[in-house]
DNA sequence: TTAGGGTTAG
């Protein structure tokens, strides 16, 4: 039993045992020990209940071998009374059970207890260490898992590579570069595991460079160190590199696709707009094999959802055999992204006569939905219902998508005062609802304390700055706006800069605004010209209230013509067939002249333009937008 | 017969 279950055959264990006439606490050991060595915890746990039911007293081997099992799965409940029977059957001191119960409460998120019981320890080992490290480290104590970390070195013991993982998986550069000559120095440095943990430091902290760097070195790339590198690209916005990267991948000998390089891969072209990817990365993991699989399939709805293809996103989750929540929320979330939110209520309610109950995220889409579409009142009716018929208390999500609801129709003083009346600290993106709103509707008098609450509140976010001086220049106040923008410069806070992507035959291109030196540049320059001209003929005035600089009228229009959004739609007029959808993918917010140049760039063309912005989409078409202006 | 590590959605 015990040679198969070492070696991965639990099955073969299990057969042996069943066979078994005489079991004993060895061999009910040796089950328990095969099952959680191969991650079968629930089934772990399954057979410690037998045994406990049958009378048999589990020894400290049997202890050690169960706890992580708790702990993966959270029984806190069934962990904690396993160690009260540890210590009431005055089992004598035991450095693996010890350690497994630090572990365990680790895992659980206790932390004190876990310290209590190491604190207790009368013999620690370099594994006992570790889990305390690890477990400040998971639970995001980065100074006291030093801490633990310095004692451990002047008590004399060196550290292994588990060490070094729970110090690198502390993802703070400052910490990643002081345990550098550590690393070197305990020989870890080319350890292939060691490699991914920082390939991994380096992307959290958006050194994708340095991250490929690594990933060179590797001389075996295998599936996660793949995996890695593609969220690497992809969260960093380098959606062109993403899609090459996962094509190369593809045509690596021995690389077979799990789940997880599905997923990511998904989330990259959910992300990006990238329809055309997506669908064959959707035919790709139906030949895979992995159709029934809840995580692939409710990162597929989310893809759909997020290239504006609700009709591929209902149709796969209505092929999915088995939907959890998430599924359910991915849809309500499109539906509610797209503007259709009667759509994204009826399918909640759906949700909730097919037995499952909604948590936090389905309450946060609903909301959103009903925001987006400007359905006030049932958004308010859902929001005061959520703590009395689901039982959740509302979080600060849930109060920014109501403060936006109210703040959006026009209710700004409402959505300020719910917001002071709130019992939560007030979170940044609740202000820039109010700044926005009290920007569309020129309650500027609201808008300049609101303003000043928000630079306290968070003085080192660049976005408020533009939000606040474009506001200020809204108002006609050029003095204060300038101001602002001069204190913008000098804390040296950088903006993100406003990027649109369009995927062309499966390629992705990204333009910046007044990016002279793009590839495509003469080209869309043309064509744009000739794009304004004919769209002003139709009665398209150019919105010089959009460009908040202090500048001419027609340097206005040249800054405005330059827009991102307009090279993105221009270029993707000049290379798609009449008739084809044209879909633009934007990072920051789509800008009021842009989505009137949409408007009737739909019309002139007769293209419909998908434009998603980062807070939702803008579907054109025939001259209007499927937001009804509300946004 | 016994404990610990790198990748993933909403």
């Amino acid at each position: 039993m015990n040679a198969y279950a070492s070696c991965g055959l639990v099955s073969k264990a299990q057969i042996i045992f069943s066979q078994i006439s005489n079991k004993n606490l060895v061999t009910w050991t040796i089950l328990l020990s095969g099952l959680t060595k191969n991650g079968r915890f629930l089934e772990a746990v399954d057979v410690f209940y037998e045994m406990v039911v049958l009378e048999i007293r589990p020894n400290e081997i049997t202890i050690s071998s169960i706890l992580p099992a708790f702990g993966k799965l959270g029984r806190v409940l069934l962990g904690k009374s396993v160690h009260c029977y540890w210590i009431r059957s005055n089992f004598s001191d035991n450095v693996f059970v010890e350690t497994g119960f630090v572990d365990m409460y680790s895992k659980f998120g206790c932390m004190k207890i876990a310290r209590n019981v190491f604190d207790n320890m009368s013999v620690r080992n370099v594994v006992s260490w570790n889990a305390i490290i690890s477990g400040y480290s998971e639970n995001r104590c980065g100074e006291e898992a030093l801490r633990m970390f310095n004692w451990m070195r002047r008590k004399g013991l060196f550290g292994d590579i588990f060490t070094v993982m729970s110090l690198i998986s502390l993802d703070d550069f400052t910490v990643g570069s002081r345990i550098h000559g550590f690393i070197v120095r305990s020989g870890y440095e080319n350890d292939q595991l060691i490699k991914t943990a920082l390939m991994g430091l380096y992307i959290n902290g958006s050194f994708v460079n340095d991250a490929y760097r690594i990933f060179e070195e590797i001389k075996k790339k295998d599936l996660i160190a793949w995996t890695l590198m593609l969220r690497g690209f992809s969260k960093s916005g380098n959606w062109r590199r993403a899609i090459e990267h996962f094509n190369e991948m593809m045509g690596e000998d021995k690389i077979m696709l799990d789940s997880v390089s599905l997923i990511t891969m998904l989330s990259g072209c959910s992300c990006s707009g990238a329809l055309q990817q997506g669908r064959r990365v959707h035919a790709l993991l139906i030949k895979s094999g992995f159709q029934d699989d809840i995580f692939v399939g409710t990162a597929v709805i989310d893809m759909y959802a997020n290239c504006a293809s609700m009709r591929d996103a209902k149709m796969y989750f209505e092929w999915m055999a088995d939907k959890d929540v998430a599924c359910w929320n991915a849809l309500i979330s499109g539906y509610g992204m797209i503007g259709c939110g009667n759509e994204a209520i009826d399918t909640f309610l759906k949700m909730r006569n097919s037995g499952l109950s909604p948590d936090e995220s389905t309450l946060v889409s609903v909301l959103c939905a009903c925001s987006h579409a400007g359905l006030v009142q049932q958004g308010l009716q859902i929001f005061d219902q959520m703590a009395e018929v689901w039982n959740l208390i509302p979080s600060s999500k849930h109060y920014a998508c109501v403060i936006d609801l109210l703040s959006r129709s026009g209710q700004v003083n409402d959505a300020y005062s719910l917001m002071k009346r709130m019992h939560l600290q007030p979170g940044v993106e609740m202000y820039s609802s109010l700044l926005t709103a009290c920007k569309i509707h020129r309650n500027f008098e609201l808008g300049d304390e609101i303003s000043r609450e928000l630079i306290q509140l968070k003085p080192n976010d660049a976005g408020q700055y533009v939000l606040l001086s474009n506001m200020y220049a809204l108002a006609g106040n050029w003095d204060c706006a300038r101001m602002t923008r001069i204190s913008l410069k000098l804390s040296n806070l950088k903006k993100i800069p406003g990027l649109s992507s369009i995927e062309i035959n499966g390629e992705m291109f990204t333009f910046m605004a007044s990016q002279t030196d793009h590839p495509h540049y003469l080209e869309i320059k043309e064509f744009l010209e000739g794009l304004i001209l004919k769209i002003e003929a139709a009665g398209y005035e150019p919105d010089t209230n959009s460009v908040h600089l202090d500048v001419s009228d027609d340097v206005k229009k040249d800054i405005l013509f330059q827009h991102s959004e307009k090279l993105a739609i221009a270029f993707g007029l000049m290379r798609t067939k009449p008739g084809t959808v044209v879909r633009i993918t934007k990072n920051l917010r789509i800008c009021s002249d842009c989505h009137t140049a949409s408007k009737f760039v739909s019309k002139v063309y007769a293209r419909v333009l998908t434009i998603k912005d980062a807070n939702r989409f803008h579907v054109f078409g025939d001259g209007v937008c499927s937001c009804k202006d509300w946004w």
